[in-house]
DNA sequence: CTGTGTGCAAACTCTTTGCATAAGT
DNA sequence: ACTTATGCAAAGAGTTTGCACACAG
């Protein structure tokens, strides 16, 4: 147990190294809050509250720059979703996202049974860098 | 030619007081920019300075507003693309768009070709609103 | 007339930036 | 030591709001 916990970390710092960023505490711990418990998406503000909750004093400054080395390092994507808010989602392979109104909520469609078909050609000159699905949700008016 | 202009005037009029909104000047004159001419996807402040250009005297405040209205109405819908600003599309109907990153430009991916095909099932209690499909173009690096 | 809409400027939210201090290698 | 990261507070962008004045019905 003791030894998953090491093991972990060290992985985590490998991440945060590899990313070309210098495994400083509040980026390791910031890439621990993001990485070890599976695929999220967070905003920024979420991510702050989370650090601060676990003890870590980080500042909000601090954590969008992280995110943004994050995702330049290809270790997390943004997430396009109506609003001001910004989400970052740990999950950086094609996978798509219900979006609850109102609620500014955010999670997967489990991935395997969405799949577009006849996806048009890029005009010339472009490339498709990716593909967003949002499903709208809104509460089941009886 | 000028019949034709009076008939399209008459119908925007329509349109308006239809949405349950009285035809003032800046109303009718912001709809005609946005429904005149054919589909188009429009930012707040884009709207602002068409306006401004059409010699119709109308603040940012007011262009807000109006779209707003215009969007509870059910004549335009809000598009989810990432970055600061709301995108307002006049096309209600289910479609879906190129996005080109780094110019904040938005285009209309023509209907038909594309589709989705095994939506999941949306979680009790809960409907789909809608599905915005948002391919994100980047220049092709040679 | 009466009520709604408009315009202005100020407020707000989210995000970024500049710069002095702190920490990593 | 040398360089890069952090934190703070201030600045920025986009959007919303409050309130006096103007306009539509």
């Amino acid at each position: 147990m003791d030894h998953k916990v090491r093991k972990e970390a060290v992985a985590i710092d490998m991440r945060v190294r590899d990313a070309g960023l210098r495994p400083t505490r509040q980026r390791v711990a910031l890439a621990e809050l993001l990485f070890a418990k599976g695929d999220r998406h967070l905003s920024a503000e979420e991510l702050h509250e989370e650090a601060i909750a676990a003890g870590v004093p980080v500042s909000l400054a601090t954590v969008y720059n992280s995110l943004h080395q994050f995702t330049d390092a290809g270790l997390l994507r943004i997430l396009a979703v109506e609003g001001a808010r910004t989400y970052f989602d740990t999950n950086t392979s094609d996978h798509h996202h219900f979006f609850v109104e109102g609620e500014n909520r955010v999670f997967d469609i489990e991935t395997g049974p969405v799949s577009v078909t006849n996806l048009p050609e890029p005009p010339e000159g472009m490339e498709i860098a990716n593909v967003d699905i949002v499903v709208r949700l809104r509460p089941k008016r009886s």
